[in-house]
DNA sequence: GCCAATCTTTTTAACGTTAAATCCCAGGAG
DNA sequence: CTCCTGGGATTTAACGTTAAAAAGATTGGC
């Protein structure tokens, strides 16, 4: 079906051109530019014509000409960042390929942008890459309070949208995110409804506003349950912290039962904590994370955890970029989505392994 | 130092042109051109006038213009696969983040592909893209046996490179690859040199000509040292399939000491078995698997596993299509890698854990 | 001092598209 | 019958770049 008439045209690069079209249906470029943007400026009978002709054709719009012209390119430019070998994949990659579906369903394209790490060299690439190829909109990730990358965009007048809130409370930011409070407060009940009294947290430092988020669903849960809240520690993500800080939650007087972890890599660390002192996770100790990381799914006993609607998240970031494009800034886009709560065995007290 | 002077060109859109360039520097605009493009055509005083203005207004050249005219557009192409949950992150994540990295380094830019999964959708993707976008070259992965996507790339007369090697014994493909066999290889010895002496396989089935390269790794390595290779299981690539492998394997009447397996999700299945078993791995029983994904180093313990040079496969990959892009297609790059042997707890004998 | 040969620079045209201006023609008002 | 109106088409020009052709300047030979 689709590759038994490749070659039909006689155009030498097969690039079918507005002018064949416009030769082939009697009518001028111009019409056939009409017809297809502008539908209403041609006369009905010769708009069926020309998509007769342009069908026939195969014809494309050339998007370098387009571009060139309307100083538009359709193409949606993001900065990917080298993932770090402690941190379990921090989705980026269902990330991406959510996003570039959304993208090429709303007829734009991924370009990925390169840059030294640190805001000012994600800034310089960010305008030579504008000034070089006319890029449409900007998506960013990982925003934070005072963020220089929005300032910069904001400054040029580019659309652009984050994933991840404006913490400082900007509301002309357009955004997409996922709740981390109403995440976290789902998991702590959960293993609340395990019967689970000593809960402790284990999450990031107060300057991490996404940490602070979680944190507090964590805090809320526990509070309307009237549990203490003492057991809590705040560290850098990476596994290492994470055992360390379990360690320290288990040798407590009054020791955790549970864990609440701000991420999964924590939540790992915590895994081989309890591996360490010949705990088992989910019968001894229950343990949760945060992003249902590729690795969740894969230890045993399997992670209870928190998955982003990742495409969802895309599809709304391309939309909020849409609408600015279209010129409608007047109310832009904020999305806050629910994670959802996949439970596994690190949360289950059910037994998990037969004993030697 | 990079922010300070943002606004300095009087240019509205914050593009400088050749003409504006041409008239600071009191030459014509095809002057200008030359001197950045055909250096020895303009004489070496005017160059340097040229160069000056050039650096003064912050020029750059306008890619969706020279698309137009040279019909090629410095983008680099790419096609995503969605992740599957159950596999352990192909490491497409780092490989993505390298491509681009080596692509920008060069000089061009990365685009992502979409398309419906399966061949025909991939390719009538790539035709559509082809056709108006004036895409410079395009990079493959994963390809196999009898590729069509590799035909049509071919068929059109478009530069592409593959990660993967032409397994039809085609020299005129371009590729970069990594050397299952020896990595495999590597792998075994590892865990003979501890003195296991029943070791097995867990690889994909014969169909796979990638899990066929690794099986064989494993084969020579074992005849080598004269041991037995009854214990081999040809499975899909997933945790269950390589907890079921393992099971079978631990069950003979003579059971494997080590079991080397074609890649990390199907290791990962395997210490699940040993869980279940209530072995130890590395203590008990020693495990090693290939990509060294996140995952792998993430588990407790760590896993013993094959980490393919990723960067170095997206730099050659780059210089591959490069060199097409040049002209230069009489002698396609054939680079094969070798991986590096990362040893972690899972294949050493060593105390891994306290017992209660 | 004149012509040819060479080196350097400018002019012209084109890549494919589209906004803006222009042209054309049927139908209605005066 | 002329003039105006306006929908519907076409022409013009421009987006920024570069290959090719043309023009201009410089040098050397005789």
């Amino acid at each position: 079906m689709v590759s038994q008439h490749t070659s039909r045209g006689p155009a030498p690069h097969g690039h079918v051109t507005l002018a064949q079209v416009a030769q082939r249906a009697g009518v001028s470029a111009q019409s056939v530019s009409n017809a297809l943007n502008n539908p209403d400026r041609v006369a009905p009978e010769t708009r069926k014509r020309i998509l007769a002709a342009v069908a026939e054709l195969g014809y494309e719009p050339n998007l370098s000409a387009r571009a060139l012209r309307n100083r538009s390119s359709s193409l949606i430019a993001f900065k990917m960042r080298p993932s770090r070998p402690d941190k379990a994949s921090l989705l980026m990659d269902d990330f991406l390929y959510a996003l570039n579906a959304a993208a090429v369903e709303a007829g734009y394209h991924l370009i990925l942008c390169h840059a030294e790490d640190g805001q000012a060299g994600e800034i310089k690439a960010y305008r030579d890459l504008l000034k070089k190829t006319s890029i449409d909109a900007f998506i960013l990730a990982e925003t934070h309070r005072n963020d220089d990358r929005v300032a910069a965009l904001r400054s040029w007048g580019v659309p652009f949208a984050s994933f991840g809130r404006s913490w400082d409370g900007d509301d002309s930011l357009a955004w997409v995110d996922v709740d981390g409070r109403a995440g976290t407060r789902a998991a702590t009940e959960h293993v609340a409804a395990q019967g689970h009294r000593r809960i402790g947290h284990i999450g990031w430092p107060a300057e991490s506003e996404l940490g602070q988020e979680r944190r507090e669903g964590w805090l809320e849960a526990c509070r309307q349950r009237d549990l203490e809240t003492d057991l809590q520690a705040a560290v850098v993500d990476s596994l290492e912290a994470g055992r360390q800080a379990a360690h320290r939650m288990l040798d407590s007087s009054r020791p955790a039962t549970a864990l609440v972890c701000a991420s999964d890599t924590l939540a790992l660390g915590v895994m081989r904590a309890l591996h360490e002192r010949g705990l088992r996770p989910g019968v001894d100790v229950a343990i949760t994370g945060y992003d249902d990381s590729p690795t969740a799914a894969l230890v045993s006993p399997g992670l209870t955890t928190l998955r982003q609607p990742i495409d969802e998240v895309g599809r709304h970031l391309i939309q909020a970029v849409d609408r600015l494009m279209a010129g409608d800034t007047r109310d832009p886009q904020h999305v806050l989505l629910e994670p959802e709560l996949i439970v596994r065995g690190s949360s289950l007290p059910g037994p998990r392994t037969r004993e030697p």
